[in-house]
RNA sequence: UGGGCUAUCGCCAAGCGGUAAGGCACAGGACUUUGACUCCUGCACUCGCUGGUUCGAAUCCAGCUAGCCCAGCCA
């Protein structure tokens, strides 16, 4: 890289940085992370001087929520603007009031709030510039470039040709351009109804690209838009709305999804015709997939009405709601959509890439408690009766500045279900008969015997413990290979904890053979009977705990109550144990 | 049998003519008051296929193959 070229990128992206610091920077940076393809674009043309800046946008439909896929684009052009200290517009790209909705906006926003992508100011709407992209029309009906068509659906359909035969002219093609002034005038005035006639450009019935073959740019509709009312009865396409939507704000990289790479050259066309001075250029990537994940809109709505989850935020799906639901963390997210990266080959991504996300961001952040998910007693027999000893304890070992804690421990505890066998498998190091472990924390145990019901379950454990092994280490240097958790019986605090599987049962995919969902039925096991440690009896909605052995959860926003809390298993921590074959 | 795009490890993804980065996943091992974390180690003689150009090709050329997108008055 020249010195010239270094100097330009790092200009702006520190602009407070000496010209000599920014070539060495810009250097160290070039080893350290490979760019993507859009970023090389960007700084190509940064360099050549097609553009000065970077302006980027986030430009959805409001007509649903946004999922995780959504979360790639927003991300990737907030952090494109960010990386060139250029700027990122939100825009709304409401050409089309049937399926828009103040609700969509409303929630748009917010999600892309959470995801921390800062538009600051720029907050638009494409119907607002309804009234130039009028302009823009009759514009091109002056240059001769676009005529009113009065051909039904049907015959559009006739005309326009198939992938492999070219169309044919529209009846109306020729018209004069003062009777084309004259019709779109009166089509805007609502002369006419829905569908009776459309604007279309004049570019070529033969094309191969079937987008240039006289495409339509505005249509009649009779509808009430969310934003503008009744003032309008003729709405552009998208095809037209866009490249003038990019334009008016000064949109440089104007940043889509790979489908609409057929459209490139219409939207090259209407930035020409339109003699913009600084034309916007269209990139397309590759949309992001998460494997056996459910997106569409159809889908989740039967999910919905079938009771099957319990929301668009339902903690199993992947909405940008549903996984702030679930506990997910913006930072997460970032960093996730960073890992994927960017490029033009359709690609899906493992889940285990995002739940390797979530574990990074928190596990650092987060108090490390202790809670009986499938709590059986723990008598300590040796231990007085009616002494309760406060232990204080790290929040978490890694990560001194979440400080500690007191924890009462007491003769009568809960463990888990699983930190106890009567007969154990080779190899398994929790509490059986006359085995010694750890209670984390607190002291060793050895187990002394158990107790079951009329149906074979066990009720409860009985153990002694050694009073010097107070903390968890033994002064004779004695080692235990387990360590468990527990909560103090008397005052552990009840929960309702929820775990999720995947939604989909992911050895045979997302859809059955009739098109139908191919749901996992344990997407969903919900413990009623947890006990938490007493810490925990304060949290908050969204609030986020490691439960140590166990893995991450936070505090259901929807059904969690002070008195009745209801926590979500955001992931569960990885796990190299599992019960030989035929146990448990 | 039209046009556009894509093809590098199980999953993402660098690579831009000089002899295959990295991450996730996975498998071993060390450490461990979480069977977690952390730390080591291993994991593509090969880049969809076939030819060609070149001293040298994942990178250039040609031809194939496979996948995705396009025939909304949706975006």
């Amino acid at each position: 890289m020249d010195a010239v070229f270094g100097a330009v990128i790092c200009g702006l992206t520190a602009e407070t940085r000496t010209m000599s610091e920014n070539i060495v920077a810009a250097e160290e940076e070039k080893e350290a992370v490979s760019r993507n393809f859009i970023e090389q674009i960007i700084e190509k043309d940064l360099a050549e001087g097609v553009y000065d800046k970077v302006h980027t946008r986030f430009p959805p439909e409001p007509n649903g929520y946004l999922h995780i896929g959504h979360a790639k684009s927003i991300l990737l052009n907030y952090g494109l603007a960010e990386k060139y200290g250029g700027q990122f517009n939100m825009r709304f790209d409401d050409t089309n009031p049937t399926k828009e909705k103040n609700e969509f906006v409303e929630s748009i926003k917010a999600d892309v709030a959470w995801l921390g992508a800062d538009y600051e100011d720029r907050l638009f709407f494409a119907s607002n510039y309804f009234d130039e992209m009028y302009e823009c029309a009759v514009k091109l009906i002056k240059k001769g470039k676009a005529y009113v068509s009065e051909l039904t659906a049907e015959e559009m359909r006739e005309y326009r040709g198939t992938l492999t035969e070219p169309g044919k002219d529209d009846p109306n093609r020729n018209r004069s351009i003062e009777e084309n002034l004259t019709l779109f005038e009166e089509m805007k005035d609502g002369k006419y109804a829905d569908g009776e006639k459309t604007l279309r450009a004049k570019i070529d019935m033969a094309s191969p690209n079937i987008n240039m073959r006289d495409p339509i740019i505005y249509r009649v509709a009779h509808l009430s838009h969310h934003n503008t009312g009744d003032k309008w009865c003729i709405y552009p396409m998208y095809d037209f709305a866009h490249p003038i939507e990019d334009a008016i704000e000064g949109i440089t990289h104007s940043i889509c999804t790979l489908e609409f790479e057929d459209h490139r050259p219409l939207y090259n066309w209407v930035v020409e015709e339109l003699e913009y001075p600084h034309p916007p250029k269209q990139i397309e990537f590759a949309k992001m997939y998460l494997t056996n994940v459910v997106t569409g809109k159809r889908y989740i709505k039967k999910l919905v009405e079938d009771g099957i989850v319990d929301g668009w935020d339902d903690p199993r799906l992947v909405s940008i709601a549903a996984l702030k639901r679930r506990g997910f963390t913006p930072e997460s997210i970032r960093r996730f959509v960073d890992l994927c990266g960017v490029s033009k080959a359709n690609s899906s991504a493992e889940y285990s890439m995002l739940e390797y996300c979530i574990r990074e961001d928190l596990k650092m952040k987060k108090p490390r408690v202790m809670a009986a998910l499938d709590p059986i007693k723990l008598v300590i027999d040796n231990y007085p009766e009616g002494v309760t000893e406060m232990l204080t304890v790290a929040n978490n070992l890694e990560n001194e500045s979440l400080g500690t804690r007191e924890v009462p421990f007491e003769r009568e505890l809960y463990i888990d279900r699983d930190d106890f066998m009567e007969e154990p498998p080779k190899k398994y190091f929790r509490l059986f008969p006359g085995n010694e472990v750890r209670l984390m924390h607190a002291y060793f145990v050895t187990c002394t015997g158990f107790e079951k019901d009329e149906d074979g379950n066990v009720t409860v454990v009985h153990c002694t413990y050694d009073a010097a092994s107070k903390g968890g280490n033994s002064p004779d240097g004695r080692k235990v290979k387990g360590t468990i958790h527990w909560v103090p019986a008397s005052s552990a605090v009840k929960a309702q904890v929820r775990l999720y599987e995947n939604i989909i049962d992911e050895e045979k995919g997302v859809y059955n053979e009739d098109g139908s969902l191919n749901l996992n039925p344990n997407s969903l096991t919900v413990l009623k009977e947890c006990r938490l440690e007493p810490s925990i009896a304060g949290a908050k909605a969204y609030d986020s705990f490691q439960f140590v052995r166990q893995g991450f959860f936070c505090v259901d926003a929807k059904d969690s109550k002070p008195e009745a809390l209801v926590f979500n298993r955001i992931v569960s921590l990885k796990s190299s144990f599992v019960l030989p074959k035929g146990e448990k």
